[in-house]
DNA sequence: TTTGTTAATGCAACCCAGTTGCGTTATCTT
DNA sequence: AAGATAACGCAACTGGGTTGCATTAACAAA
């Protein structure tokens, strides 16, 4: 697959993620830009965008989808194995750039993993 | 909340977690249960589960609500914070009595967690 | 710069895990 | 045994996400 063509929905989308590593999700970008772009066609774009590797997606508490900006991934091998943190105040969710110790777990195979921590943010803890 | 009243739904369900440290996704016990209890019965008897202590509960990849057996849990505080296991082969999913290192995240509160590891089980790695 | 190909889009209808409202049933209390 | 009410079944609903298909627009070739 893979984005083949600047469309007005793509260059849009990529300037939603263009300079920070705060997620979005789905729902939000349709809230946002629902009136300009019909919500299939910007699930279509997140998910050909994840196939280049131009972003990455992971679940967030309520099981919704979210997305952010890769760093280092490619259309063959994503590896964004960082945690994400969510705050329970504002909601808002960002990519961690710390790695993860995974626990030693005999006899089986680890291939994915996706960490989610919830708590306060910065913003949050002061106000 | 809390469960009050002995039911035969509460009996089942309570039943199908009797002995094992394997989660099973509510869809499922829709599936197995579904001819003997309406599903929202089934929903609510494990909302209920859970409020008391007795079980937790988690997301699937595909962020589908899977339950699991508590271990030293009260119906006041919830401390699964173990991570869970998920078999991308066989579908199973267990939960891992190993505690997780949270990194090290300064200016953040840190109030819950979850970790979702994916692979191959032991069964499927052999076979 | 026009033309042809086909990827991308919009729309409507759909899928399905989970929820809600409400009238009925069953559990527990006194 | 009787009354109170928690739990249940049912049907209709919610909402994030998907699918099929006809239309539109991006790009390549001439």
């Amino acid at each position: 697959m893979g984005v083949i063509r600047k469309t007005k929905a793509v260059e849009v989308l990529l300037n939603e993620f263009s300079n920070s590593t705060v997620a979005i999700s789905a729902k939000k970008l349709i809230e946002q830009l629902g009136t300009s772009f019909n919500k299939t066609t910007i699930y279509r774009v997140l998910d050909k965008l994840e196939d280049d590797g131009v972003l990455h997606s992971f679940l967030g508490k309520e099981g919704h989808k979210w997305y952010a900006k890769c760093n280092g991934c490619t259309a063959v091998e994503h590896q964004d194995l960082h945690p994400h943190f969510q705050c329970l105040s504002c909601g808002r969710v960002d990519c961690l750039s710390v790695s993860v110790a995974l626990p030693k777990i005999p006899n089986r195979k680890i291939e994915f993993s996706q960490l989610l921590i919830q708590g306060k943010c910065e913003e949050c803890l002061v106000h």
